[in-house]
DNA sequence: CGTTGTCTTGACTTGTCTCAAGGTGCGTGG
DNA sequence: CCACGCACCTTGAGACAAGTCAAGACAACG
């Protein structure tokens, strides 16, 4: 693994040794960056899916509105990731994409995704299981939202973006850049502001997490992986990847 | 659309119109059928998927257990949806399959599943489809459990269902069989089973839906629909399908 | 004819929400 | 460079939605 290779790169890298046409076939597929400032919808909700990208950098979130103006958010979509991959099959997307930091994408041509499994089979494969995976958060997102208690939310999604960083190689250590607000986290976790907020403060009072301007820092991983029953077997990891 | 086809056609036959090859190709997949008895796991979390299968009869659900025994219920699995497509890209299943009345899978072998690309592009295109929209549907039910009340969380899902089971000719009218019990609406809603229970008797009691023997009427749609902000657009639908 | 799973009801508890008010930091424009 | 506004964070107190506990009724089934 290489400094200054694309995050699709090292994600690939990690599920199986790539050829020397693959690695040249993905980067070639980079195409058109679309770059963005934060806090901008970069797809909206109801509206045609414009492109399929890579994110090279940056963090967004996908997101649903109900007609009272409460979101929910669905997923936060982080470098490695695909956004719009159901472009083909699906006239309108059901759900929003936002920026929250400054972000760059690289889009794909339709024409390169069609011809991606007869000339690629192993990277169309690598493309399903990223699909799988998205699923899978899904499915764990569930679990979130229906069986876990505040408490148990916010430690379990904080170890959850902790290990999907890791995985990219976008964080080494158990301190990194958190652009996520208070506000965005109760959207994601079906609580509200102030609950948030206090949760925050207790996991701080007990020494679990710790801020310091917009950066987290997991004090005590075993400690919040306990806590939230915290297992990223189902992130297509080993059971103990989280506590090393 | 006639009688006695398999629901997987039925459900094909709504994207696009079939050719005669493709309605062969079908109908050949269908390999062993396996059937299955009421509350049996089919799947097991933690284990190898077994087959790739298609849904011919029965109800069957998707579900995560904790450690202290509660459960979350994922999604419901009708007629005519797909269970097992990632297996050929993880190694095992992060959740249960449960079947909920008897049930009846078409299973596939892996080589029809890998060949279907190059053999069938429409009919993968299709599949493609099937898969986006169980994304979809786990899109929706994140919205219902993070950001609806209890008594909009039991409209939406009675409504979800009632319109899965339209799609493939499942259900004609507005009264259907309905083997869910109100233990399995408390797990996949998130709630506990009194509360279920005091929101289906405050909707049964304002005259919006009935239960008679297992069979629930849907008394009036319209109201209902307002009441959850259902639009089965995230179904692929038209937004009027719902009240047609 | 008991056993078991499911539904039903009521009373009480609690986790989370809402409302209200104040603080802090930061970017922007005068 | 300062003053302002805005977005975000913080705190407390009361309200309410949903959970828990307890106890029966009923049907299905062996």
């Amino acid at each position: 693994m290489e400094a200054g290779e694309s995050p699709v790169i090292r994600r690939f890298s990690r599920i199986f040794t790539l050829t020397d046409d693959e690695r040249r076939w993905l980067e070639a597929v980079a195409g058109p960056h679309r770059t963005s400032s934060p806090r901008r919808d970069i797809i909206q909700q109801g509206r045609p899916i414009p492109f399929v990208a890579v994110v090279q950098d940056g963090w967004l979130f996908r997101y649903k509105r109900r007609e009272d103006g409460r979101r929910q958010i669905l997923s936060f979509v982080l470098p490695g990731d695909l956004v719009g991959l159901h472009r083909r099959v699906v006239p309108v997307g059901g759900h929003a994409l936002q920026s929250i930091t400054p972000t760059r994408l690289a889009t794909m041509s339709d024409t390169q995704i069609s011809a991606l499994a007869a000339e690629q089979p192993r990277l169309a494969d690598a493309m399903f299981r990223l699909s799988a995976l998205e699923l899978a958060m899904m499915h764990e997102h569930a679990l979130r939202l229906g069986r876990m208690s505040a408490r148990e939310r916010v430690a379990h999604l904080l170890l959850e973006l902790w290990t999907r960083l890791r995985c990219t190689g976008e964080c080494t250590s158990t301190r990194f850049f958190f652009p996520l607000t208070q506000e965005m986290l109760a959207d994601a976790l079906g609580l509200s502001v102030m609950h948030i907020h206090r949760m925050l403060r207790d996991l701080q009072n007990e020494e679990l997490i710790s801020f310091e301007d917009r950066r987290l820092t997991l004090r005590d991983t075993e400690a919040l992986a306990e806590l939230a029953e915290f297992d990223p077997t189902y992130l297509g990891l080993r059971r103990n990847f989280a506590l090393e």
